[in-house]
DNA sequence: GTCTATATTGGGATAGAC
DNA sequence: GTCTATCCCAATATAGAC
């Protein structure tokens, strides 16, 4: 990771995931990424082989340290199972996602991922998420005993769901994006803090199967 | 809408928003475009300018009449405020997207494009969007009272995120898809539900916003 | 490992005949 | 309104010198 080679390798995924989070993957040009980076067009070639495997290469590095994370600080609410609950899971899972800042790559190159077209990239987010899920629904089964495997893997689903939509759009429709300035740490954790309320609440509500029928 | 010229125009937006569903805008060319309407190339930039003109008119063309559905349940529903619910109003916004089928281009290319680079999209997204919004919250307010106007927005925008993301993934990683056939539209009902009962508790969950420093 | 130069393909858009 | 043909440019990828 130190040698003189990493450097150029490092410059362009920093280049590409910046990118590739501001214009989605089809839009982003290898040349604009070179430009980016400061390195030759064909350095980006030469290191990951084709345009698909820079963004494999980028999606890994900006993804496994974030799952890392979310695994640790799972494993030690595990580890004290009589503190544990639905809403420091969510945490887990969330919190991870925005060190201060809402409006970073980070999160961004995570969400438009989300909407790439599917065989381009279902197979990497299958492979980088699908593990880190199945454990958080592991995890959040004994907590929510009244659902079902599938009820509590849709609901999971919804929450990803509202968590990806603020990681595109930080500020809802219609309302003013919040002054610029450092002030935007406390934003984002005050708007995580709403979004944990609401998917907790979606989480645990009823949840009795039997009163479906009751629709329209 | 009858004339002669139409059956083209129409022809190429029919065309124009499978492709960009399936595929994204930037990634989808006019090319595809015209080959999968069955008419030339040159028709696609003589109708609509440009392809930026023609999603644009791809998106209305899907948009408006969804839009319009979504408005007059709304307009039903408060017609008789005696029976009027935060279950209903949200099947009003949520149902006119899933007309039985879950996977047709009509909920996609509305799911993709919420995920098109910024400064392409996001003034059609208002324009299409905003007064639709505005709307159900000014039908939501009275039903929450206890919320503010800012955390109803968040709340709404979390509820719109969870239902894109499902339009986008309509089964949630790990999940086997249910087996192809005509029970689509039994689960893409069921699945709605599930969304429904997901979104109203988030909406009508706590909101006193004096307990939000107990976070930890 | 890095560069220049280029091969090759496909893109959006347009001119001008019909 | 529709077609053919084409302009012009940008894209990915590679060959080969350094």
């Amino acid at each position: 990771m130190s040698n003189p080679t990493a450097t150029t390798r490092q410059r362009i995924i920093a280049a590409a995931d910046t990118l590739f989070a501001e214009r989605g993957f089809a839009a982003t040009s290898l040349r604009s990424i070179a430009a980016g980076a400061g390195v030759n067009l064909a350095a980006a070639n030469y290191h990951f082989g084709s345009k698909q495997g820079l963004l494999s290469a980028a999606l890994h590095a900006r993804i496994a340290p974030i799952n890392e994370v979310r695994l640790q600080a799972l494993d030690d609410l595990e580890a004290r199972p009589a503190t544990i609950s639905v809403v420091k899971v969510m945490d887990a899972f969330f919190l991870p996602f925005v060190s201060g800042e809402l409006d970073g790559s980070l999160p961004r190159i995570i969400a438009r991922i989300h909407a790439e077209p599917e065989d381009l990239i279902r197979p990497l987010l299958t492979q980088h998420f699908l593990p880190v899920v199945e454990r958080f629904a592991g995890a959040l089964r004994p907590l929510l005993p009244h659902l079902d495997s599938d009820e509590l893997r849709w609901r999971l689903h919804f929450a990803v769901g509202a968590m990806i939509h603020l990681l595109i759009f930080p500020t809802p429709m219609g309302m003013n994006a919040p002054p610029a300035g450092d002030s935007v740490s406390e934003t984002a954790a005050t708007t995580f803090y709403r979004l944990q309320q609401f998917v907790v609440a979606g989480l645990q509500q009823g949840g009795d199967t039997s009163t479906e029928e009751q629709r329209a």
